[in-house]
RNA sequence: GUGGGCGUAGCCCAGUGGUUAAGGCGCCAGGUUGUGGCCCUGGAGAUCGUGGGUUCAAAUCCCACCGCUCACCCCA
């Protein structure tokens, strides 16, 4: 038998009404705040995500990549931004008044292996505030994020905030972050070692326990930043207080992709269940730059749609439920049979959803599955009501039935 | 990539060496004329993850593989 393949899922009718719920109230949320819809193809040319982390990146090492008949290295999506950058470039969409404001809900792909909230196949909202550096900017995107996670109904959010300075800055930073490193050299954790040669600013995110008190005495970012990037920074919080949004500041956060600069964030559901990032972003200087365009500073987010749904259980937030068709036609012989068809036709012409039954089953039967689907009505049609052209219209929750003629059907629902 | 836990029907699961693998949910049918939900009765549905080994005998013990799951790594 086949499976969907792993760290893959189906999403059945179900599950489905989370998904739903969650795409709704984002597509409301990101047009309130301004931002359009843009979709990007679920492969791109693998060297747009060159740029997104340095070679030996875990990300990069685990993109799906392959080559198509042409010979061209192409590679499944692997993340938001690079694509939403490359189509801002390709479609001029420099031009229009900046920033550009866009947002999308896509597929992710990562070869790792699964765990709760982490698969192959994921979806991520994002948004992107593309080509101003305005910090009001940076507040607004993390208080859509933030107004989108808690209109979903979750509570206990963690809003973490982080700046990790810009081209001038950084290096400084992490010249005397790796100073600091190598008097402990030796003690740190084999995965430390190679951050420290390959990543230095992600030694801030080790979790191992003998690294921690190392962590602990490693200089700050914050206290490297230039005048600039401090300034910026202090407008972000501001704004972000006078929001009314309350994060908290965490130095060691550095988020994992290349092409961040400045503000960085992250959120997550505090309390019981698994404390991963629901989402996260950050700004982006230098990024469409490095795709070949002008210096072009943008911010955006991204959040995971399958680990909100996780949360959303985890909090016990019920989620309305699909739609269920409002009215069952069942029959009794062929010539109802064929009335029926007839009726059901009509009925969805005129909007209402309508099913029939199928097969030869008994009234009885007939009248379980009708149950069993959650209709408010059942249309019964038998011998005597073909002859008399009529049907018994059955209200299922108070059981009261009465015989309409054919032509007032449709009409008599429509209006329920 | 590293480490733990687990694989018995669509789902939840009992069964730790010995006759036709038990139960619940769900599904299907019936409980006298053409009427659902509750109840009752019956039925269908399982190569006991796969392959090998031990044994007179394996769902049960051993090995390998595969899959699921959780944690680490990384990330949404």
């Amino acid at each position: 038998m086949f499976k969907a393949p792993r760290g893959t899922s189906d999403i059945l009718p179900q599950e489905k009404a989370y998904w739903k719920y969650i795409e709704e109230k984002a597509v409301y949320l990101c047009q309130l705040y301004g931002y359009q819809p843009l979709n990007t193809p679920v492969f791109e040319d693998y060297q747009l995500f060159a740029h997104i982390a340095p070679d030996g990146a875990d990300i990069i090492k685990e993109m799906y990549v392959f080559e198509d008949r042409s010979g061209q290295k192409l590679a499944l999506t692997a993340e938001g931004t690079a694509p939403i950058c490359r189509a801002y470039l390709e479609h001029g969409l420099f031009n229009l008044p900046q920033p550009v404001k866009l947002y999308y809900i896509i597929p992710a792909f990562r070869y790792e292996r699964p765990q709760a909230g982490r698969y192959r196949q994921h979806h991520q909202l994002g948004c992107e505030a593309i080509g101003d550096a305005d910090p009001v900017l940076d507040a607004e995107v993390i208080e859509l994020m933030y107004r989108f996670l808690s209109s979903l109904g979750l509570s206990e959010l963690l809003i973490e905030i982080n700046s990790i300075g810009c081209r001038q800055c950084q290096p400084g930073y992490v010249e005397a972050l790796k100073k600091y490193y190598s008097t402990y050299r030796d003690r740190l954790c084999p995965d430390c070692k190679v951050r420290l040669a390959r990543n230095p600013l992600r030694l801030l995110d080790c979790k191992e326990v003998s690294c921690q008190e190392i962590i602990t005495g490693a200089p700050k970012i914050t206290d490297y930043l230039c005048s600039e990037c401090q300034t910026h920074f202090q407008s972000v919080q501001k704004y972000l207080t006078e929001l009314g949004i309350s994060y908290q500041l965490n130095h060691k956060l550095v988020r994992g992709l290349d092409y961040y600069t400045r503000t960085v964030f992250e959120v997550k559901p505090e309390g019981k269940g698994v404390q991963i990032a629901l989402g996260g972003g950050g700004r982006y200087d230098n990024l469409i730059e490095e795709l070949g365009g002008k210096p072009t500073p943008a911010v955006g987010f991204a959040a995971g749609i399958e680990r909100i749904i996780i949360a959303l259980k985890n909090q016990n937030v019920i989620v309305p439920t699909l739609p269920k068709p409002v009215a069952y036609v069942a029959c009794l012989g062929t010539q109802a049979k064929l009335e029926a068809t007839k009726l059901v036709s009509r009925l969805r012409h005129q909007g209402i959803a309508a099913i029939q039954a199928t097969g030869d089953k008994s009234l009885k039967s007939q009248l379980r599955q009708a149950n069993s689907l959650d209709v408010k009505y059942t249309v019964i049609i038998g011998e005597k009501e073909v002859a008399n052209e009529t049907a018994v219209l059955r209200d299922m929750s108070s059981g009261e039935q009465k015989t309409v003629p054919f032509n007032e059907i449709a009409s008599l629902l429509e209006k329920r």
